[in-house]
DNA sequence: GTGAAAGCGCTAACAC
DNA sequence: GTGTTAGCGCTTTCAC
């Protein structure tokens, strides 16, 4: 089949090229008759516009950039899944780039944008990074960047997140409800925007309980889930001053919580009681059912592409520091439960 | 910051914009000297080629579309993964598609891949498609298509695909030897090929068991989950003949019945064996540890994603009709496990 | 209301 | 080895 550009509808047609182009997008400078000659035999044709041909006149293309550390995660699947029903609704498209949390990676893939590969940027960053040169550099080329969930610290650019220091204390304070005597907190290396807050609001439910903040036990874990399991293991083997309280500040942490206390047998929520960061739907079926807090994910995504879309519609840069703020909620299951 | 072009490098190193455009690809036909002097410009300015506009001298955007019916499913999110990590490899990128399951929302999709958006495209077809004149529409304007997991039955193009006949008999026989006397198997409406295969497989067990392929209870399912919980409720409420074994053809309706045996009471595995489809890192902590058949996601992606290059690369049109089959595996758990 | 022409950024003959 | 030029498909003044 041949390729059917706007020349050749111009030639058949007997048309000029910027008569059909006008007509295509329904310009008020072209007569109702011809317009319609033109829509029906485009129609008829399959004719769909080259988009980056466009492009190059209007610097628009219609794609945006969705760069997270992982897919394999049910927050960032279900991110992704309100960010493209918004990218759907804006005809928009969508390209997703995977950093597996590893800054330099990220750091290439931006580098990337610099010209006109994307219109604008969804992006939550990896860990690692304590600058981030690659995200002021894109700034200054005018290229619109939303942070959702993890934010680059310090950078000024429109936000959409959950209430991470109040999850962090909600879930330590859940815990001490329950009766635990040391809660540990497994964070994430990296220097990452959420598990800071987490960290934070965990600190302030221990010290609010006139614990000194001090005592508070924090595991750092990697992007390596051998070595978290082993660290793990390490700490929960021991025999005394075990924690008898975890929080696991990711989703793929909370699984290996769950794994190494099966392999140790270590009954939860008996001898340790589990609150976890994930929206995994199959949270409620797991043995025993997990304690989480639940980041409203979808309406997450769907928002900073809302935001997004609002920047590279109206050219009006509203205010860069913008943030929104949706809640998380705790769903208190079996994993805290005290025994009966 | 201004826009960078190869006009600007051009301009200020007072050479031919042909000539910059032949060092930065590295042509033979230019000096060391030049090509030093053009490569470490560019380097300086931070120059970055615009995608598109090559792309439309050469007809090649970088970009490879996925469509796939939905993300938040670990076959998909794993699929994904793999996909990415040959598309970094190959300095490509990726445009993901979300069909909700819908032929419709598809069928419109693919349209827009019509005139250059993307070179080449993975797809995982949507239940509900009869017939695909949006793929083979794509086929003739030579756009190269690779299936994966969930092929076009009746369409010629690569694919990468799991054993499906063979795990649903795998799955059926596993439960037979377990004791089941009444297995049903939950389907999901709208002619797929892997729910076809695995159904197959399903019947096949059942008959080799000398039992009547007739005797098999199809439960077909659609993409409502409400829905779904509603007819799976009234089959497993009735107290007599209900079944005392289900395979879940795809992993949501493997979370449905966990939830509806636990709602109900029903336990598992002592009334009710089950064997899932799925790929969750959670499986095998669920309660009870569910029974998998897993295929290998990651993989599946990757192949499909070289696969899609090759075809790319070598304009050489290999054998259309060429399928990679990579098997899948039945991990035993406590699902399925005999009482004691 | 319609057309001619220039140009977006880049590539590839083809000249010199 | 380097420059000139035409053109990829489209949009947008500016004439008519």
């Amino acid at each position: 089949m041949a390729k059917i550009t706007i020349k050749k509808i111009a030639h058949d047609l007997k048309l000029a090229v910027s008569t059909v182009s006008k007509a295509l997008s329904d310009s008020h400078e072209i007569g109702t008759d011809t317009k319609q000659r033109v829509l029906d035999y485009a129609n008829q044709m399959n004719y769909v516009r080259n988009a980056y041909a466009s492009s190059l006149k209007n610097s628009r293309t219609g794609n945006i950039a969705v760069v997270i550390p992982e897919v394999a995660d049910s927050f960032f699947a279900l991110a992704i899944n309100g960010i493209e029903t918004i990218a759907q609704e804006k005809k928009s498209h969508v390209l997703i780039y995977l950093t597996q949390e590893n800054q330099a990676k990220e750091k290439s893939i931006m580098e990337d944008f610099r010209n006109g590969r994307v219109d604008g940027i969804l992006i939550s960053v990896a860990g690692g990074n304590t600058s981030y040169p690659h995200i002021r550099d894109l700034q200054e080329r005018n290229i619109p960047i939303v942070f959702f969930d993890r934010v680059a610290q310090g950078v000024t650019s429109p936000r959409v997140v959950t209430d991470d220091f109040e999850s962090g204390y909600k879930a330590t304070h859940h815990l001490l409800e329950k009766g635990c005597k040391r809660i540990d907190f497994l964070s994430l290396s990296g220097n990452l925007s959420i598990i800071d807050a987490r960290l934070e609001g965990y600190k302030k439910a221990i010290s609010d309980r006139g614990e000194s903040a001090s005592r508070s036990h924090v595991i750092v874990c990697t992007n390596d889930n051998v070595h978290n399991e082993n660290i793990l293991a390490s700490l929960l083997e021991r025999k005394e001053n075990r924690p008898d309280g975890i929080i696991a500040s990711v989703e793929k942490l909370t699984l290996i919580t769950y794994t190494v206390c099966t392999r140790l047998g270590i009954s939860i929520p008996d001898e340790m009681k589990v609150v976890g960061f994930t929206s995994l739907p199959s949270a409620a079926l797991l043995q025993p059912s997990l304690t989480t807090i639940t980041q409203p994910a979808f309406e997450i995504g769907q928002t900073a592409a809302k935001l997004l879309f609002e920047l590279l519609e109206k050219k009006s840069k509203q205010s860069p520091n913008k943030m929104v703020l949706l809640p998380s909620l705790l769903h208190e299951r079996g994993s805290t439960q005290i025994k009966t």
